[in-house]
DNA sequence: GGGAGTTCCGTTAACGTTTACGGTTCCGGT
DNA sequence: ACCGGAACCGTAAACGTTAACGGAACTCCC
C-alpha cells in the first residue's frame, strides 16, 4: 500500500497541459483536440488514474435519478422489491440518488408509455420489470441508444442491450423444487404437474426445464405432465387446473411457479385433491399463509424481492457512479419456506414495513451513544 | 426534495460564529466553551445537519483500518467469511477502508491475543468470530471503551458491549431442518439425534431448541435424543456418535450443526447405518459434495458465509461513516442445499474464488463500453 | 507589569473535481 | 484590415469538510 492516488493534476503536470484540459479530455467533452486527448488517455492509463468518487460528488453536486418501472402490487411482491430499492438507496453513502417510481396498474398495461416516459425526461438510469420481455426489447434498445442504462429485475429482456439482470437463479429454485417433492413423495409413483406463467418466457421455460430434468434424473417414477400455462390469470388458473385434476386422478403434486397459488388450491379443494396433493408454490403473500400453516402447501420458494430489489439498485448505482467492474447478471438463491420456519419470514417482512413507516432518520449520531 | 442540505457554514451564520467552532463542538474537539458547545449542538439539531461525507473524506483522506480475526480454514467457511468481506470493502465507492486480517490456527488459540493487538493498534474497527464467547467478553469490552466498534461474526459475545452481530438465524435453521426431516421421515416412528458443538454457547442452544420445538409441534412420533456436543473436534464426533449408534438402533436421522459432518457419516457407514438414516448437515465444503450426491446427506443447511461477511463489514463501515442508524442485528435466512440444486452453489463458489484471483481492476471505463 | 501559559475562537489553506469564463490562435469572409 | 466565429486551451472559483495556525482575552506568578 502506498503512494498516494494519481489526481488530474498529475497527469496535467507530466503532459504539461492544465487540468482543464484533461478532465475534457478524460469525459471527452468538445474543446479538446485528437492528439493531445490520446495522450491524456494514454498517460491516464499509465500513471493508472481513478478518478476520486467523493470529490466528483462534493463538485458536481448533482443527483443521479432512477426510474423505477415495476407492476403495482398483486400480490406483495412488489412492494417489497421496491422496499429493497429504498432501502439500499438510503444506505448509499453520498446521498446522491434520487427514486421516481412509475407503476403499472395492470401487467403489461403502460408498460412501454412509462418506460418511454422515462427516457423522455432524461432519467440516469433505469430499474424494469419487463412482463412481456419482446414487446419491450426496441424501447430497452432506445434507451441504451440514450445512454440510459437499463436493470431487469426478475424477468430478463434478451438482446435489448440492457446493462444487466437481477432474478432469482432458474435452475435452483426449478431443481430444489423438484427435489423436495421428490423426497416428499418418498418414492410414490404417479404423476406431477407445473404450472408457469408461460413458456415462452425464458425464465418459466428453463425453470420447468430445470424442474423436469431434475425430477427425470433422481425419481424416474414421477411423470412430469405438460405445463400449464395461467398467465397470472386467477379464471384461467383456476379453469385449467381444475380441469387437469379431473383429467388426472393419479395426480400427486403440483409445483406452482407463477403467483396464482390460490386459485390452483381452490381447485385442488373443489375436486377434493387438496389431502393427497403435494404443493408446492412460489413466493409468500398473506393470503398463502394460512395453506402453510395448515400444511396444505409443503413448502414454499421464496423469491426474495426484497434482496432483488437491493441488488439491482446496487448495480445501477455502481454503473453510474464508476462505470461499475462487477458482473452485470445477478442470480439469487431462492429461500425455501416451510410452516417451520415461516414465521421468520413473516416477522421479516413486518419488521421491513414498520421500519419503512417510521422513516424518520436521525440527524445526528455520536459514537458514543451507541458503545455506551 | 428540495432545498439544499444544511452546511457548516449555515449552523455557523445563523449562530454568529465561525465555521471552525461549529466543526470543533460537533466533534466534541477540545477549544470550546460548553455553551457554546451546546448552543451548536441545538442548532445543529434544529437545522437538521447531516455531514456531507464525501467532503468529510475528500478533505481528511484517512483511511479507516479494520481488522478481522477470524479462524484459519479448517473448512472453507472462514475462507468465504473473507471473501465476502473483501468483496465488500472493494466494491465501495470511496475506496477508505484498509483490511488487515488477523487469523487464529485453530479454534480459541490465540483469539485474544489477535484481538489485543488490533486494538493496541488502534484499528477503527473490529470484525471477529468470537469462538469462546465468554473467554473474548473482557476484551470486547475494551475495545468498547477505547470506542473501537466490534462487530461478532456467526457468534453472538453477549453483554460486551459489541456493536452488533451478523449470524444466521438460529431458529430458522433449526426450524426448517426439523421440518425436513419430518417430511422425509413422512411419519415414520422413530428417534431422531442432533449433535452441536457446545450447548454453552447460546447460538447451538437456540439451534436446538427450535428444532426440538418444530420436531415436538408437527412431528410427535419422532423423539429427540440428547444433543451431542463435539466441540469440532473430529475425533469426538466419531466417538460419540458411534457410541450414539450402537445405543439406538431405532434412531432413524441425524442433524449435524457443526462442521464436523464427516466424522458423523464415518462412524455411521462404519455402524452400517448410513443406508436408512436421513442425514441434514450443515455448511457446505468438498469433502460433503459426494455425499450430498448420493443422497447420504439428504440436504445441508448452508449458512452463506458470504453473506455474513459483505453483511459485517456493511454494518462496520455504515458505522464508521455516518453513525449507522440500521438494525445491529442481522439475521441471515440459511440457504437450502440438496443433490438438485447443489451445482448452483458450487458454481457460485469457484466464480467467486476465480474472481478474487483475477483481481486486476481496470483503471478506467467508458459508459460507451458497456452500452455498446 | 511583563512574560508565560490557558482557553476560546476566527481564518485559511488544503483535498480533487467540475464548471464557467477568458484568452489565445487561426481561418474565411466582408 | 477588421470583425465573427471556430477550435483549443488555461485559470480560478466553487463544493463542504478538516486541520493547522494565529490572535484575543484572561489568569497566574515571580
Amino acid at each position: 500500500m502506498g503512494q498516494p492516488p494519481t489526481t488530474l493534476r498529475d497527469i496535467a503536470k507530466s503532459l504539461g497541459t492544465s487540468i482543464g484540459t484533461v478532465h475534457r479530455a478524460l469525459h471527452d467533452n468538445p474543446g479538446v483536440s485528437p492528439e493531445t486527448k490520446a495522450r491524456v488517455l494514454q498517460m491516464a492509463r499509465t500513471l493508472g488514474y481513478r478518478p476520486n468518487l467523493a470529490a466528483r460528488f462534493l463538485s458536481s453536486r448533482k443527483t443521479l435519478r432512477i426510474s423505477v418501472n415495476t407492476l403495482q402490487g398483486t400480490t406483495s411482491f412488489w412492494d417489497e422489491v421496491r422496499t429493497g430499492i429504498r432501502e439500499e438507496a438510503a444506505s448509499l453513502l453520498l446521498e446522491n440518488v434520487e427514486i421516481e417510481f412509475r407503476t403499472c396498474p395492470r401487467l403489461g398495461e403502460g408498460e412501454e408509455a412509462a418506460l418511454e416516459a422515462a427516457i423522455g425526461e432524461k432519467v440516469d438510469g433505469i430499474i424494469i420489470f419487463p412482463s412481456r420481455p419482446e414487446t419491450l426489447r426496441a424501447a430497452i434498445k432506445r434507451a441504451s441508444r440514450a445512454r440510459i442504462p437499463v436493470v431487469c429485475v426478475a424477468t430478463d429482456a434478451a438482446n435489448s442491450g440492457r446493462l444487466g439482470i437481477v432474478a432469482v437463479d432458474t435452475l435452483a429454485s426449478g431443481s430444489i423444487a423438484a427435489d423436495l417433492m421428490g423426497r416428499f413423495l418418498n418414492g410414490r409413483q404417479g404423476s406431477v404437474a407445473i404450472t408457469v406463467f408461460d413458456m415462452a418466457i425464458t425464465e418459466h421455460a428453463e425453470k420447468c426445464a430445470a424442474f423436469d430434468s431434475t425430477l427425470k434424473a433422481f425419481y424416474p417414477n414421477l411423470k412430469l405432465l405438460k405445463p400449464i400455462e395461467d398467465h397470472d390469470l386467477e379464471k384461467e388458473a383456476y379453469r385449467k387446473c381444475r380441469k387437469l385434476f379431473d383429467e388426472h386422478p393419479e395426480l400427486t403434486g403440483i409445483y406452482v411457479t407463477t403467483e396464482a397459488s390460490i386459485p390452483v388450491l381452490q381447485a385442488a379443494r373443489d375436486a377434493n385433491l387438496l389431502e393427497r396433493l403435494t404443493v408446492i408454490t412460489t413466493d409468500l403473500f398473506p393470503d398463502l399463509v394460512p395453506y402453510l400453516r395448515s400444511g396444505a402447501v409443503v413448502a414454499t420458494i421464496y423469491q426474495r424481492p426484497r434482496a432483488q430489489g437491493q441488488m439491482a439498485l446496487r448495480m445501477l448505482h455502481e454503473f453510474l457512479a464508476e462505470g461499475g467492474r462487477r458482473s452485470h447478471q445477478v442470480s439469487l438463491a431462492p429461500h425455501l419456506v416451510m410452516r417451520g420456519n415461516l414465521d421468520f419470514f413473516l416477522r421479516r417482512q413486518s419488521e421491513e414495513s414498520s421500519k419503512e413507516r417510521a422513516q424518520s432518520r436521525e440527524p445526528m449520531h455520536d459514537l458514543a451513544e451507541d458503545l455506551a
